[in-house]
DNA sequence: ATATTTACGTACCGTATGGTATTTTATTGT
DNA sequence: ACAATAAAATACCATACGGTACGTAAATAT
């Protein structure tokens, strides 16, 4: 139960996962994924290749794992956003300003650059990717059907539609960011887009 | 006045440039362009790489080429559509049909594909993709004024943010059938993105 | 006929990629 | 002390990329 379980009998590791997993994410944070080599990771961190093949096994091993760390580290904050139970209003508030606003995501965002470009990714992080867009798409769902519950949404569309609607939406704002868009045309087609789910 | 200007002193060129640049199209167009090498190409055309860079000088310039054959020939239908100054809600219906039912773009946008991976092409592609770009939201633009002249489209928003709003739900629809997302679901999603210029 | 011009394609260049074989080094168990 | 274990890093592998040097073939001009 120390840091990573104890160790056994060989040559101590040096390498530190944490502080690699860390580097690989703003890496694969600020540029595309896919063009990020695991050689320019290992520069970046400092590591061997090999070492880098011993804690993760493969490049798909490694995006996996920094898509896993993003995901509870970043992607949590939006399934906090959703369970807030507040006004619906206040909720896509605080949903435009994660896509739209928040400096972090001002080069995009990790996991919709991922789903982006699905088709360059290993089988493992694909998986991933996979449930996490298919737990996004629940998470508004679930959000929606509360909203509608309180009687704060009066949609007549099936949740399901409106809740991939959203995800396309966040992931349509986050990839403008990433493309360098101005911020404010970003929010400005953002709030357009969510003028079926608020109301005018 | 011939194909191509008349031949020269030399050896004359065996090259079909026209069936070349169609091949080329139709790679681009099934994956996404990135991952379609130069070599890749010369192998599905029956054609030598000397000889295409010959014809086209670079991959960029291919690419370019590619491109511009691709709007005149793609394109240009969505121009169309724009000024054939039908009622309003006519037009977005033949613009949801082309982008999320048209059997031609059932693997996605060459146009959109290039511009989501802007940062991967060459300096001439890159600077097609933000020309058309921008007569992209200039025709959307056009429309819209168009429209409001007519007493068929009464919102308040600047032309200029909702001609880029329309740019990026089309771009969207596109790469979410690229990405082979359900049908019915793509156009869903449009159809809500279109609500609020379209009214209920 | 011969020189000139131009396209042809094979075979190659340098660079980068994901991944590994191998030797050395540092630790633990006996 | 010594065998066993495991991580360290250099130096390498095969493959693929965009791009080109170069010798050859086919046309025109003189």
């Amino acid at each position: 139960m120390d840091e990573t379980s104890r160790q056994g009998r060989g040559r101590p590791r040096t390498l530190d996962i944490d502080t690699t997993l860390e580097i690989a994410m703003r890496a694969y944070w600020r540029a595309d994924p896919a063009d990020v080599s695991i050689n320019a990771i290992c520069g970046l961190a400092g590591v061997s290749k090999p070492a880098l093949y011993r804690a993760f096994g493969s490049e798909d091993g490694l995006m996996r794992a920094v898509l896993a760390r993003y995901a509870a580290e970043v992607l949590s904050e939006l399934r906090d956003i959703l369970s807030r139970d507040a006004p619906l209003r206040d909720t896509l508030e605080a949903v435009a300003r994660f896509a739209t606003e928040d400096a972090r995501m001002e080069t995009g965002c990790v996991f919709f650059k991922m789903r982006a470009g699905k088709h360059r990714l290993g089988p493992d992080t694909r998986d991933l990717v996979a449930a996490l867009d298919a737990g996004a798409v629940a998470g508004f769902v679930a959000w929606l059907n509360e909203r509608r519950a309180a009687g704060d949404w009066a949609g007549d569309l099936p949740a399901e539609t409106v809740g991939r609607y959203l995800v396309e939406q966040v992931g349509l704002a986050l990839q403008q960011r990433a493309a360098g868009e101005d911020s404010v045309q970003v929010r400005a087609t953002f709030d357009l887009a969510m003028t079926p789910i608020r109301g005018g």
